[in-house]
Order: C-alpha cells, then sequence, then structure tokens
DNA sequence: CAGTGAGCGAGCTTCCGCTTGACTT
C-alpha cells in the first residue's frame, strides 16, 4: 500500500527529493503543466472568457500513471513551484486526477535540502485559488492576443505570421533600435593624447601616457593646440590618490547567465540553456531557469569552507542577494553548482566551460570587496615665460592598483561594450611629485566619431525585455528564437562603410597630418529587422498601440496581483480587456483599404508609364510594376537581401527587370542569362552555369557566356576520373578542391598523398579511405 | 565545401509558460 504521493514539477527534482524522504514516500513528476487550452483552436468562449482545458495527448500516458498512484496513495502531497504557474499546475493535478480535498496537501519548499522538505511536510495548506486564477488570467490573456492578432496578420500582411504580448515587442525593440541608428548623425571630434618622458628616482628613464581633458570640435583647435603646445612646459600640477571598492556581481539567473556566455564563451542563448540542462540534469547545478538571486544557506557555507581553503580566511565575505527584477516569482535558487567543493567537473569541453563560469561566478559572489588604489595626475600646460591659464586645457594620466583583488581573484564581470580600453585604467603610473616638470615627446589629435546606439544580441535583448518585465526564464530563449523563425528578425552581419580620420601628430617642433582609413559601423551577429519584420511592427503599432506598448506587460500584471490578492474578480479583467480589444481586431480585419501593409510606392516605369511600388508578397518583398486590375498582367521581382523595402530606389527597383536577358543563340538553343538563389546564371538547353564574379550579368556578351558552357563541358567531362562498378559503385570524381570519392551519395576526401595518383587507385585503396572515414565519424558520435 | 537555379491556388498557419524526451537531418 503506497502511503505517501508527492508531485513535483521536473524528474530531476523528483529523483533528489526521493533520497531525502525514505521508503514510506513516492514522488513523481507532472513534467510541469499537464493541462492547457486546445492546441489550435481559440479555446475560450467569448462570451463568458471561460477557458476549456485539455490534457494534450503525449500528456495522456503520463496522466493515467498519476492517477494510478493517487488512487492508491493515502496522502498526495502536491509541491510545484510556488508562484503562479506552479499554483495553477497543482490545481489542474487536483482536477485531472480527482483528487479528495481531505488527504490532498499543498506544500511549497525554497530549496531541495532534507530539513526544507520535512519542514514543508510538517506545513501543508490548500490551493490557493486567487493565485490560480491569476495564471488563468495570464493564460487567456495571451492567447487571445496571440489567436486574435496572427489571423489579422494573416489577412493584411501574409500568411504563417504570428503577434503576441512578448514576442511583437521583442521585435518592436529590434526595429525602433535600427531606426535610431539609420537615424543618427555621427559627429567628428579630436581626441588628444600624449607622450611625457620623466626620470624616475633610479635614474631609468620613463614614460607616461596622458590624455587632454578637453575633445576639440573643429580643426583649427587641433591646430592652434599643438601650435600652443611646441614651446610649452608641462608641471605636474597634482597627484590624487584614491581608494576604491568593487563588488562582486550576484550569482547568475538564467538571463545573466546568458549574457555572461554569450559575452565570454560566444554561445547562442539557446546552446546556454541546452548545455545548463544538461548540467542540471546530472547534478551539477541547480535549476537554471530562475529569476532569483538568492543562495541556500547550504551553499552559503559551502562557498565559505571553499573560498577559505583556496585562498584563505581574507577573501571570504557571506553575502545575501536579492531579487529586484519586475515581476520576479522566486520559486527558485539562483544557478549555482550544486557541491561548492566541485571546481571542475567531467563532461563536454562545452560543458566543463559553462560550469567553470557559474562556479567562478558563484565563488566570487561569496568573496571579499577588491581594493584598488586610482591615482590621477593632472598636467598644466604652461606657454611659453608664463603660467597656465585657470580654466585651460589640461592633461590627466590615471593609473590602478589592486591593493587587494579580492573576488577579482576569480571572476570579473564582462560588459556589452569592453573589447577596446579594457585595461587601459589597470595600468601603473611611475611616481610623480606636484612642480615636476616633464619632457614633452608626442602630442597626437586622432578624429573620432561620436557613436550611435548599439544593434541588439540576442543576450542584450534578453537583458532589455527582463528590464521591462516582459517574459519570463523560460521563454527567454523560445522567443529569441521564435522571432527569428518569424523572419522578423535575423542574426547577421551589417557592412560597414570606410571612413577617412586625421591624425595630427606633433613631434620635436613639427606638426605632421596623416589621413587614414577605417571600416565604420560595421556589426556581426547583431539582430537586423527585416522588412517583414518591419512592415509587421509598423501595422501593428498602428492598429494595436496597446498591446505594442512597452509598459503593456507591467499594467497586466498589476491585475494579475490584484486578483492574487482576491481584490479583482479574474473573469472580470477578461471581459474588459475583451471588450475593448475585440472590436479593434474586427475594425482592423474589415477595414479596406487600397494599398496593402507597408506598400511603397517608387515611382513611374519610364517605359510602361506604369507606378512601380514594393508590397510584402506571399513569399516575401517583392516589388511590382503595375498593378493587378491593369489589362496587362503586373509583373514581379524579388527583392534581393542587400536591399531593404523602406530604402530601395526606383532604379535599383528597375534593374531588378533587366534580367533574365536573352543573349542569342548557340548550337540552335536560346542563352540567357539570369538571376538565381545563389547569384547570375547563364542557361543554355536547360544547363545552367555559374557566372563568375566579375562578369556583369546586365553586360556580359553571348561570346563571353558561350566560352563559359563549353568551360563548364570540359570540367564536366574530366569530372569522372574513374569509376568502380558494382552494385554501389565507388566513383573518383575530380571537384573544386582536388579529387574525391563518391559512394553510396556521401562524398569521402582523399588523402593529400593520393591527390597525384588518383587515376591510378585501386578499389582496395578507395575502400580503405572509405572505411577509414566511416569510423572516424562513427567515434566522433560517441 | 564537392552543386544548386521552385512559384499549383486548397488548406493551413498562431500565443506564453511550465517541463523533458522520442523522433530524424
Amino acid at each position: 500500500m503506497l502511503k505517501n504521493l508527492v508531485i513535483v514539477e521536473s524528474p530531476a527534482k523528483a529523483k533528489t527529493i526521493e533520497k531525502f524522504l525514505g521508503s514510506d514516500y513516492k514522488v513523481m513528476s507532472s513534467y510541469g503543466h499537464i493541462r492547457d487550452l486546445k492546441k489550435k483552436e481559440l479555446s475560450i468562449d467569448t462570451e463568458t472568457l471561460e477557458p476549456h482545458y485539455e490534457v494534450p495527448d503525449e500528456k495522456q500516458k503520463l496522466v493515467k500513471e498519476l492517477r494510478q498512484c493517487a488512487g492508491q496513495a493515502s496522502q498526495v502531497w502536491l509541491a510545484s513551484d510556488e508562484d503562479r504557474e506552479g499554483e495553477a499546475i497543482s490545481w489542474h493535478l487536483c482536477e485531472v486526477l480527482g483528487l479528495d480535498e481531505k488527504n490532498t496537501n499543498r506544500i511549497v519548499f525554497h530549496e531541495i535540502t532534507k530539513p526544507a522538505i520535512l519542514e514543508a511536510i510538517k506545513h501543508p495548506r490548500h490551493i490557493d485559488m486567487n493565485l490560480v486564477n491569476a495564471q488563468q488570467a495570464r493564460r487567456v490573456l495571451d492567447r487571445l492576443v496571440g489567436f486574435k492578432l496572427s489571423p489579422v496578420l494573416w489577412r493584411k500582411v501574409k500568411p504563417a505570421l504570428s503577434a503576441g504580448r512578448v514576442q511583437s515587442v521583442a521585435v518592436r525593440l529590434i526595429v525602433e533600435r535600427e531606426r535610431e541608428i539609420q537615424a543618427f548623425k555621427s559627429e567628428p571630434y579630436y581626441r588628444v593624447a600624449a607622450v611625457f618622458a620623466l626620470t624616475a628616482a633610479d635614474g631609468s628613464a620613463t614614460e607616461v601616457k596622458a590624455e587632454l581633458d578637453t575633445r576639440f570640435k573643429a580643426h583649427s583647435e587641433v591646430e592652434a593646440f599643438l601650435e600652443s603646445c611646441k614651446d610649452a612646459t608641462f608641471r605636474v600640477s597634482s597627484v590624487a590618490k584614491k581608494p576604491l571598492r568593487r563588488m562582486p556581481a550576484p550569482p547568475f539567473t538564467t538571463s545573466t547567465l546568458q549574457q555572461e556566455a554569450a559575452r565570454k564563451l560566444g554561445f547562442t542563448v539557446s546552446q546556454t540553456m541546452m548545455i545548463a540542462q544538461r548540467l542540471y540534469e546530472s547534478g551539477r547545478i541547480t535549476y537554471m531557469r530562475t529569476d532569483s538571486v538568492n543562495l541556500s544557506t547550504l551553499c552559503l557555507a559551502a562557498s565559505r569552507d571553499e573560498i577559505v581553503r583556496l585562498w584563505g580566511e581574507r577573501y571570504s565575505k557571506t553575502r545575501q542577494y536579492h531579487t529586484h527584477a519586475k515581476g520576479a516569482q522566486e520559486a527558485h535558487e539562483a544557478i549555482r553548482p550544486t557541491y561548492m567543493d566541485a571546481t571542475t567537473i567531467d563532461g563536454t569541453a562545452q560543458e566543463k566551460r559553462l560550469y567553470d563560469l557559474i562556479w567562478k561566478r558563484t565563488a566570487a559572489s561569496q568573496m571579499a570587496d577588491a581594493e584598488i588604489e586610482k591615482t590621477t595626475v593632472t598636467i598644466a600646460i604652461e606657454p611659453a615665460g608664463g603660467k597656465a591659464a585657470a580654466g585651460a586645457p589640461q592633461f590627466t594620466a590615471t593609473g590602478e592598483v589592486v591593493k587587494f583583488d579580492g573576488f577579482l581573484k576569480v571572476y570579473r564581470e564582462s560588459s556589452d561594450d569592453d573589447d577596446q580600453g579594457a585595461d587601459e585604467g589597470s595600468r601603473l603610473l611611475p611616481p610623480m611629485a606636484e612642480g615636476q616638470e616633464l619632457q614633452r615627446r608626442e602630442v597626437t589629435a586622432t578624429e573620432r566619431f561620436s557613436q550611435g546606439p548599439v544593434r541588439y544580441t540576442e543576450a542584450s535583448l534578453v537583458h532589455k525585455l527582463e528590464e521591462l518585465g516582459i517574459g519570463r526564464p523560460s521563454t527567454y530563449a523560445p522567443t529569441i528564437s521564435t522571432i527569428q523563425q518569424r523572419d522578423y528578425v535575423h542574426k547577421g552581419d551589417h557592412k560597414g562603410e570606410e571612413r577617412q580620420y586625421t591624425v595630427d601628430t606633433l613631434k620635436g617642433k613639427v606638426v605632421t597630418q596623416k589621413t587614414r582609413t577605417e571600416m565604420a559601423g560595421s556589426d556581426k551577429g547583431k539582430l537586423l529587422p527585416t522588412d517583414i519584420g518591419i512592415v509587421v511592427n509598423d501595422f501593428l503599432m498602428k492598429y494595436f498601440p496597446v498591446i505594442m506598448d512597452y509598459n503593456f506587460t507591467a499594467k497586466v500584471e498589476q491585475k494579475f496581483d490584484e486578483i492574487a490578492e482576491g481584490s479583482e474578480k479574474w473573469t472580470d479583467m477578461m471581459k474588459d480587456f475583451y471588450r475593448d480589444f475585440e472590436p479593434v481586431v474586427e475594425k482592423t480585419l474589415n477595414t479596406r483599404s487600397e494599398h496593402k501593409a507597408g506598400e511603397r510606392e517608387l515611382g513611374t516605369d519610364p517605359a510602361t508609364g506604369k507606378p512601380v511600388f514594393v508590397k510584402i508578397g506571399r513569399y516575401g518583398p517583392v516589388v511590382q510594376i503595375g498593378a493587378a486590375d491593369d489589362n496587362d498582367k503586373p509583373r514581379f521581382a524579388q527583392l534581393p537581401s542587400d536591399k531593404g523595402m523602406e530604402t530601395i530606389t526606383l532604379d535599383e527597383a528597375l534593374e531588378l527587370f533587366k534580367l533574365p536577358r536573352e543573349l542569342g543563340e548557340f548550337e540552335g538553343h536560346k542563352v540567357t542569362v539570369g538571376a538565381g538563389r545563389f547569384g547570375p546564371y547563364i542557361l543554355h538547353n536547360k544547363k545552367y552555369v555559374s557566372l563568375p564574379k566579375e562578369d556583369d550579368p546586365l553586360t556580359v556578351t553571348l561570346g563571353k557566356a558561350v566560352a563559359l558552357i563549353e568551360k563548364k563541358r570540359l570540367l564536366e567531362q574530366q569530372r569522372h576520373i574513374k569509376t568502380f562498378n558494382g552494385d554501389n559503385p565507388i566513383e573518383v570524381l575530380n571537384g573544386r578542391y582536388g579529387p574525391y570519392l563518391t559512394f553510396g551519395g556521401k562524398n569521402y576526401r582523399l588523402p593529400k598523398a593520393m591527390h597525384a595518383r588518383a587515376a591510378d587507385l585501386t578499389l582496395e585503396e578507395c575502400v580503405e579511405v572509405i572505411d577509414a572515414a566511416e569510423q572516424k565519424s562513427e567515434q566522433k558520435k560517441k
């Protein structure tokens, strides 16, 4: 007879708890929610706003098992998380399993330790229906927004698009950032740096770098300043030492882990989560989806022991952190190693690196402040035969000395823009005294340009969403991939532009000027909005500004809190919302407009006099000449990936219609030039030949095309070096990178040594190469 | 890395949050 059944959300958690509780308890997992709104329908009564739940197919088997065990148990303990979603999971379990109020207990614990769980069992309570209702409100609201808005987009923009409370705002952030960048006008300015020489106490010569505290706007100011430096005297006017304390960052939450793993290890958001999941399942770390920075007392003690053991008493400082994030639910702990005494672990290279990061961050959070001494030296410029005027520009040199490293011994948090100058401040200054004269070596004025806003990365977008209280730890990674899957946003490289800047240098008594070039504004792996993303965003902003408001989530969260406290009825909130929302949806669906969303007219086609415009077609952005109701059919051309709907010009659009172009005839078949998915090509007698980069498809001649066709034929002939016939023939072929083997639909590279005698290879040799390659890939799998 | 070059006009698409497998590229 089963005495006690405990149900938690995660199987890994179930396994741990079962160990603590002994043989009278069986612990099972619900694997998250067991019941939800129907997948394919709205599943909400639009009159009463009541939801219709169902157990999805993939959960049926599990529910059956749970029901069986619950039926046999004399006591059932519902131990899902203490937040809104957790309470709802418990309630759904009650409903679906038909649990009896009398012998069902709701319990919660904040850390997975034996005493905490035993304590929780001593204080069972009932299901908190207010909290459950707050979850139902959240669920129903999200479904209404998602399932009402998406069909509007199918009709007005393009099929299979989607909109939602979280994803649409995520896209908005990216679209608006891109527009800010477009609108930003970079202003030049001049930064002045100098090198001074001085003699140290021991007689050796050293140098000091210093920067001018004034930045010049005009080049004429630079010229005047450098001129004034020629005969000036440079004198130390003050030396100030200031102690600084630096505190460690709090332990990891999902969002901070994603950011640091991106910055320090180069992981994508979803990579981080997958690796963390494996570490969690193998018992290495605590739960990886959390917004809490709290550490258990167990971890505090273990960290302390470990830090004292490794670095001594002085490095330890026990700290408790508190979560301020908006909407944080604190059902879990921070992400930390399960056992702090495990400084390294077994596993893949990626698992080791992520674990190491988590270990160091956790340890650092329990370590002493770093103590730093910052020295600032100001250097006055005294004109020949005079004194420095008050308020005149002066040079400053800064140096830092770490007096006590504290937590810096293990961990330093990265920031998004520290690719340059990270070590700038950490250099040491030679001793200098007030009034000391320094020898000027070189003064350099470099032209710089003011920096515009920065594009989001996956991780910095997550950070922003968290700041706005939008989305939850379990949805950050899925949201990032949804907006990319829908083609609203893509991770890509933005080509920068070449830019010239001047460098003026004063050396001795001579000023020289040089012009240099650099690439400006290039960006790698950042999130860029697509045309579809921009059009959908503008459309939603126009018709549904309430949903797109950055504060929408915060406002509804406030309502959810009121429901959780019992001061507002959840169905009332839903009715209020739907009463305002539904008519807008209807109105938007029924407004017939002349133009499609995002349509933009570029001008008239000089050849036909018909209008030329861009719009979102069924398969993405297209240029169209002539309207559909015209006598002639309109002509279409897909927008190439390097052109945007907002920026393409009439001339660029007309270019697209110049292909395919007929060149003439060859061997009785037409020769045409077209543009395909992989660039321009020549088509002749159903055979395609790629056009090399140096040939322009708009000007290429028939002669050149024929030459390319013949070259391709020759290559084709030479491609087959040798064939070993059989049931599965092995072929030796000539490829772009030398000879290779093909067998059973797969290709195998030949060792370099065999290249020269590719034509003389025996069947045995080929089989050997294939077997060796197969074995290698087998090993890799393991 | 080993060669590529589409487009019917029916019926489908879609949300956010909990949580892991069991399926193939």
